[in-house]
DNA sequence: CCCCAGGTCCCAT
DNA sequence: ATGGGACATGGG
């Protein structure tokens, strides 16, 4: 068992922040996290949460969460910029982090997201899954039958970004930049990748909630923090924040 | 019946 | 370069 103790660090959020999307919810505080080809028992105590996996996993899911990372300076560059619906939703989501996800799994599951709702992608991306609960590799994708998983027109993207992948090493796919290649990939699906599957915080997805903030909350502008390094986290706290105060977590 | 969902494609200006 | 309809599927 390991445990994992920091600050910035909410299991509840993370799973309710809409970047990822194969935790399923066991009891309070507790996920079957599906990762790194297992699914993985995690719970949240005071003392930290509870990784029940070996010592010497110890590593990659100190990656997985993200704790080289320092949340308490990007909550306090946010802070900075004197706006409150901002520092509203970085006090009401402060547990939130950008987790390290493969970066296959990202692409295939933001071409899933895409025009879709949050419960049917887990129903989908759930529907994908090898026996285990292990996610798809490329070549299992593509020797899928698709069709009876309600991906409706999106199957064609999953096959071109299956054939994308195959064509490329994963350290060519690490550094990638030009996701538009896949079809089904356009701008805001592109941000997903880089925020999600290359962790680059800068990136910021404009679907429509971020929308909606701008509109409702910002006066139709575009906010100062979508100019910050860390704008792909501040997108996931007005994000969450955004969808709380509508009554939408509920219903993942 | 309508509208919406972590959009994108494709064609018409 | 920009705008708008079409697109599968399911829920409200």
């Amino acid at each position: 068992m390991i445990k994992i103790k920091t600050n910035h660090l909410n299991l509840d959020q993370i799973a309710d922040s809409g970047q990822v999307f194969r935790w399923e919810k066991k009891a309070p505080g507790v996920y079957a996290v599906s990762a790194f080809d297992n699914v993985t028992e995690i719970s949240a105590s005071p003392e930290g949460i509870f990784v029940d996996s070996p010592e010497k996993d110890r590593k990659r899911w100190e990656n997985y969460f993200d704790l080289d990372t320092d949340y308490s300076l990007i909550l306090f560059e946010g802070r900075r910029m004197s706006d409150p619906f901002l520092s509203a939703a970085m006090e009401y989501g402060n547990g939130i982090r950008i987790l390290r996800q493969d970066l296959w799994e990202v692409i295939i599951s933001f071409l899933v997201s895409q025009n879709n709702n949050i419960p049917r992608i887990r129903k989908i991306l759930a529907g994908l899954e090898e026996p285990g609960g292990r996610f798809p590799t490329a070549a299992e994708l593509l020797s899928k039958n698709l069709g009876s998983l309600g991906l409706g027109y999106r199957d064609r993207y999953l096959e071109s970004a299956a054939k994308w992948w195959l064509s490329r090493t994963v350290t060519e796919a690490a550094e990638a930049s030009g996701f538009q290649d896949i079809l089904g990939v356009g701008a805001k699906v592109e941000q997903c990748i880089r925020l999600y599957g290359q962790h680059k915080l800068d990136s910021v997805p404009v679907d429509t909630w971020i929308r909606k903030i701008r509109e409702e909350d910002y006066n139709g502008k575009i906010p100062e923090w979508a100019g910050s390094r860390f704008a792909g986290a501040y997108q996931q706290y007005v994000f969450y924040y955004k969808r709380a105060l509508k009554g939408e977590l509920k219903k993942n």
